[in-house]
DNA sequence: TGTACATCAGTGAACGCGCGTTCACTGATGTAC
DNA sequence: TGTACATCAGTGAACGCGCGTTCACTGATGTAC
């Protein structure tokens, strides 16, 4: 393999004042390098590098080092985690569908972003303080969902919100991780029913309404 | 640092018909360096030989190659589940018991052998075809276990036993996954309880007998 | 309009490190005659 | 009982590799006067 045989073209260099530009395609590049072989350690500043056709030195201008941009990578994810999760939810007004429209975006977010995702919840993941703290709002949120179903009727569970939504989110956990690393393992069903079951069982929603939930009509993500 | 306060002293050569006591050795250091450090590419065997107390190349006359040793890892770590959770099940004839205590051992195995529990599910695990013939076996064993609950009336959920093992295995996965790596997590409850939840409610046992199961009078694991 | 200078985006060479693996070997111990 | 030899368990030195990081630098572009 001769150099210019490489996967990437040497990098035009970014005009004047668009130095930043660099720093977005480090995120992107991480990202997709951790999705593909799911694993945080595999993940090399020279790889990168190479990857973008840049100099490795190039990357000190944008990231102290390589824990930096493993955080820059989680924190991004966290952002657009939040985002899906929020525009998936718009203009449902049943509580117990809003449920099971968020859990839905969490797997489906973690399903198409494998590499972040493993990141996000990890215990080799940089930079504990602020990852947990993402990782708590969301949770809170979850918390909340399932209060207003309890309020509303929607759910039966006697039980406290917080604890529910530790099983919950424990459990779609699981499922997007066993069916992302499994991919070989014949399931006895798809995803989504496993997801909607599992929504159903551990809050005590009433069953039935599968696959017939509202979405909104903007839904763009299939 | 001099090599001599390494954490191992120079290991005793064994003796003559007993150089299979170094393999067991390996496997032995391996698990507790995975335990240790939650990440499978941090295993090296230069780093196991330091631990030890032996030269690296004398590896090879126990493992082909590094990846060797992670299967033989994963190989016993396996084993070992199923013996913990063939004596967690011994003498309970209650088949909602029974499949309780199952679940409870495969927990308790998880979170007593972090090291190797990641790996056996795990995308970067080494040798795919004898890890999910095990685990496929041991699937197939709750299947089985979730049936005789549905056969009993302990369980009233209708689905497939299948269905329903899949969807409480990824769930105990999720919670024991996420207790080990979110160590800093402010849980509403214990692991204990969000295990007998979420198997009562994903597989629609009746409730309230909690804590109160029968054990094995000789139970010796807390 | 010209020119000196600061800033910006990025580079090439080099460092020391730990790694997996190979090679030819060492020295103790059991066995055949 | 002695001795030659095979086997066993393990070693020391060396290999090439990719890594994170540092260093002094280059060359284009904007700005002040």
């Amino acid at each position: 393999m001769t150099p210019t045989a490489s996967s990437a073209q040497v990098r035009a260099r970014n005009p004047r004042g668009e130095g930043d530009r660099l720093r977005e395609d480090l995120i992107d590049a991480a990202t997709e390098v951790i999705a593909g072989s799911g694993d945080a350690n595999s993940l090399s500043l020279r790889g990168l590098a190479r990857r973008l056709g840049i100099a490795a030195p190039s990357i000190y201008r944008h990231f102290r080092d390589v824990d930096e941009l493993k955080l820059a990578v989680v924190e991004r994810a966290f952002a657009r985690f939040v985002a899906e999760r929020d525009r998936a939810r718009r203009g449902i007004e049943d509580p117990g569908d809003a449920l099971r429209a968020g859990c839905r975006a969490y797997c489906r977010f973690a399903v198409t972003h494998p590499g972040p995702y493993r990141f996000m919840f990890s215990h080799s993941s940089p930079a504990h303080g602020r990852q947990s703290q993402a990782g708590a709002a969301a949770f809170d949120a979850l918390a909340a969902s399932i209060r207003r179903c309890q309020e509303s009727g929607a759910s039966s569970a006697p039980e406290d919100a917080r604890k529910l939504a530790a099983n919950l989110w424990a459990a779609l956990h699981g499922i997007v991780l066993l069916h992302l690393n499994l991919t070989e393992f014949d399931w006895p069903d798809s995803l989504e029913e496993r997801i909607d079951r599992t929504v159903e069982r551990l809050v005590a929603l009433p069953p039935g309404r599968r696959r017939q939930t509202r979405r909104s009509a903007k839904e763009k993500h299939p």
